[in-house]
DNA sequence: GAGCTTCGACCGACCAGTTGGTAGACCTTG
DNA sequence: CAAGGTCTACCAACTGGTCGGTCGAAGCTC
């Protein structure tokens, strides 16, 4: 193993930004719940901003990796979209990781560090990527349509989905008002012609 | 006038949760943008917590005030929902509280004191009362249409407004991305036979 | 293999600055 | 003079971050 404890802080760190964002969660915090001392943090990440940059660089790489893994297992484009709304839905489930630590942060973008804001920027950029390639997919194989192109079809999904898991927590993470939001939005990107 | 101090307090309280939301905001923040000492915030608002759900409060009036000036002046149910989204295109595009106050903190929750939480969940309640009010209305008359119901529709065009906002602000406050999706989103609640 | 150095991981103690909040004096203004 | 509003000065607790130093494993030399 490269380095448990770095892997163990950025696990906590991770964590603690899902369900207070970067401005309400401190070293103390981490310290405190992996039982190790603020130095050893700062020993592996020297400032809180790089801390945070580095949970967001982790988390996009996993997500990359998933998505790879998705496109390699599930062929048929409606079922890659549907794959990534029921995550959301066991997310919010299970109460591990309710919400997309992107999604929290965007809203913190004015008061964040240039570097986390710039994974941020990344991060949105992934999403709405394979989002729309995803779409484009559908699109041309007949399965899916979008009237105003894959580009907005995949940013409106997008921004629906994370209004959804705002409206999921004021709700108190409830992921019947999640699905209730985010499935209609999955259907209407469904070709005429359904099953 | 009642009281000019703790109005100017409430209004530098908006403005700033608007853009860093409620854990990146100081009393020394507002005491310094005002001129006015910290001790003086709290004669008005004892602690952070009420500070902020006053604001909060003195938002969702305001916004009620505006809702019901809106109904007595445009009776058409599809234009008040275009109303809807072109204020927030105007707050985005002026830079002027770029940001739903509501969908900010909705973010924060697990880290916010309980009164600003029920605050939230009123606000997100008020929001979500109007537009399906107006979405019913526009149904029955016949210009719109709510496949899953007005309530779900309502909802939906939420959180699609809200993530919208979230990706305007990933954008840099591009008001050009929120128009993007949420344009679209209001039109896919007109009835078919449109103009 | 003994003795030495080097190195990364880790820690307690500490730093200056900030946090939300308080106490009490000082103005107004009725 | 009573009351509301504002101020300066203060508080303990906490913030992100630094300091000097300890520990043990790995590498080197004889």
């Amino acid at each position: 193993m490269v380095s448990d404890t770095s892997e163990r802080i950025l696990d906590a760190a991770e964590r603690l930004m899902v369900s207070r964002g970067y401005n309400a969660f401190s070293y103390a915090d981490i310290s405190a719940e992996l039982g190790v001392g603020k130095a050893t943090i700062h020993h592996h990440f020297p400032t809180k901003a790089d801390l945070a940059a580095a949970a967001l660089a982790r988390y996009r790489r996993n997500n990359r990796r998933a998505v790879e893994g998705l496109f390699a297992v599930v062929s048929d484009p409606q079922a890659r979209l549907e794959a990534y709304v029921s995550y959301w839905e066991d997310c919010i489930a299970r109460q591990d990781m309710p919400f997309c630590i992107g999604a929290v942060l965007a809203s913190e973008i004015p008061s964040l560090p240039d570097i986390v804001v710039a994974q941020v920027r990344g991060h949105f950029a992934d999403l709405s990527g394979w989002l729309s390639a995803t779409i484009e997919d559908g699109v041309t194989k007949g399965r899916l349509k979008a009237a105003q192109g894959s580009r907005t079809a995949a940013e409106t999904l997008m921004a629906t989905v994370h209004g959804a898991m705002l409206a999921a927590r004021v709700a108190g993470s409830d992921p019947a008002v999640f699905s209730a939001i985010a499935r209609p939005a999955l259907d209407h990107l469904q070709a005429a012609g359904k099953a």
